[in-house]
DNA sequence: CGACTCATTGAGCGAAGTCAACGTCCGTGG
DNA sequence: CCACGGACGTTGACTTCGCTCAATGAGTCG
């Protein structure tokens, strides 16, 4: 195993322990998955829609975005996952999905199978709550998206969605939320936010021109951040990347 | 206990149980919960935005829904629930929630306590996996509003919404996808589509107009399926209402 | 009866989409 | 080394879908 599928699984288990207090076995358990690792290029199928699963996807390098469908050839993202992140946790539970998941850039992705994932959370009861838990949050952001698309306008709207990557890629290590690297092309941030490209890149220089943030290819500095949450509405909040609160302490399986 | 409340809890572990199996054992545990009940007419908090949770609400009559509010003041339903539902399990592992749960018409709700839910959860891990999976459903049905709101227009965005919402009370016993209420005000639905109530009556107007579907007060007559369906690009699968698939019978607890 | 919510309809506007053209960058292969 | 194609970003002109503002009716509840 390389030292890549180490530190991937590290990241993975890092994130679940901002959520979740585990204690040292449930993080060794954790980071004793392993799996096949391979590298896809920007715009190509990770997992197809309709495929089924056997694997859950964790994402070690790029970005990758949960794609839906729509009649007329259009297509919306309803997810974006980075580093660490585990795309398709739900499939466990879930495991057929009308999705596609897609890389938006060169994207290396570790294939962790169904089983090994229930074996530990099987073992650990703490860990499945703690999968649990990662897959509300998804939700949360989920939710958060359709408030995003159904009733904030095109500046808004972009203005969220930086700010709610720049938290979530600062938390992850990747950046400041200041500056950071987003890798998405207009064209796929248009997919994410419900608008066309042409719109998306009037926008982006909207937001220059009001000099809150410059997008420049895929580097991202944010001038001033106040300003962005606001213009956005953006409470990091439903991210949950803050430290444990006391609610988070309780527990389905300690109560 | 109340027949009412009786009927609302075997409401929801019947629910449960379409998606995933569960012995006599584990249905029992479910049905013996209860909690307090209470009615909130039209346009009132369940719960308020922000309010700590120690319940979970169980929609026992009548039409409940997620509401997230932006700075302007407009409003956005990120989810609807309807006799049966658990409202807010995933209040559970993530009990901090930036929205509101308001009535859409007079409802009927019981608080079921957190601690009842995380007892039979802890006793019965299939249970807790019952439980994670309708979050997933919940989750998928999100994603398919993303999508709506994103990608649709008009037209399609309120026929998707009506075949969802058709498939699912078909499927809680009340009515036919052909025929049923829909306990929601048109600028109720407005908020649930990201569109403004004005626009929801002349699109109402439309789809009758096309022969698809007559929607007098809250009664809503289904005239062309089919139709209906194609327009709004709907696939009932993400509901994940049919029988038992193989691959759910996959289980954390019992691989 | 009056106040309220809800549905309905018209007129005009504006945000975002559509269509189209063009420039830049980059990888690839002759 | 350069020619070529493709992906991406940029900009302009025009269109349109859905919003805003406004008025009116129908139904309902206290």
């Amino acid at each position: 195993m390389s030292s890549g599928s180490v530190s991937a699984i590290a990241a993975f288990a890092d994130r679940l322990y901002k959520r979740s207090p585990l204690n040292d076995e449930e993080m060794h358990a954790l980071l004793s998955l392993n799996g096949h690792m391979f590298t896809v290029r920007a715009n190509v199928d990770i997992v197809s829609s309709g495929e089924d699963r056997r694997h859950a996807c964790l994402v070690v390098d790029g970005l990758a975005g949960r794609f839906e469908e729509v009649v007329d050839g259009r297509r919306q993202i309803t997810a974006l996952y980075m580093p660490g992140d585990m795309c398709d946790l739900h499939s466990l539970v879930a495991p057929k999905v009308g999705w596609a998941l897609q890389a938006l850039s060169p994207t290396t992705i570790m294939r962790v199978p169904h089983v090994q994932l229930m074996q530990v959370a099987r073992s650990y009861p703490k860990v499945a709550e703690a999968f649990w838990r990662d897959c509300s949050v998804d939700a949360s952001i989920l939710s958060q998206w359709v408030v995003n698309v159904g009733r904030r306008d095109a500046r808004s709207r972009l203005a969220h969605l930086i700010c709610e990557m720049a938290i979530r890629l600062e938390n992850a290590g990747l950046g400041t939320r200041y500056s950071f690297r987003l890798q998405a092309s207009q064209s796929q941030l248009a997919d994410a936010l419900g608008m066309t490209s042409v719109h998306v890149n009037r926008t982006v220089r909207a937001l220059r021109e009001a000099e809150l943030v410059i997008m420049n290819g895929r580097k991202v500095e944010v001038q001033d951040w106040n300003g962005l949450a606001r213009l956005g509405d953006f409470d990091e909040g439903y991210l949950q990347v803050g430290p444990w609160t006391a609610d988070k302490h309780k527990s389905v399986t300690a109560a």
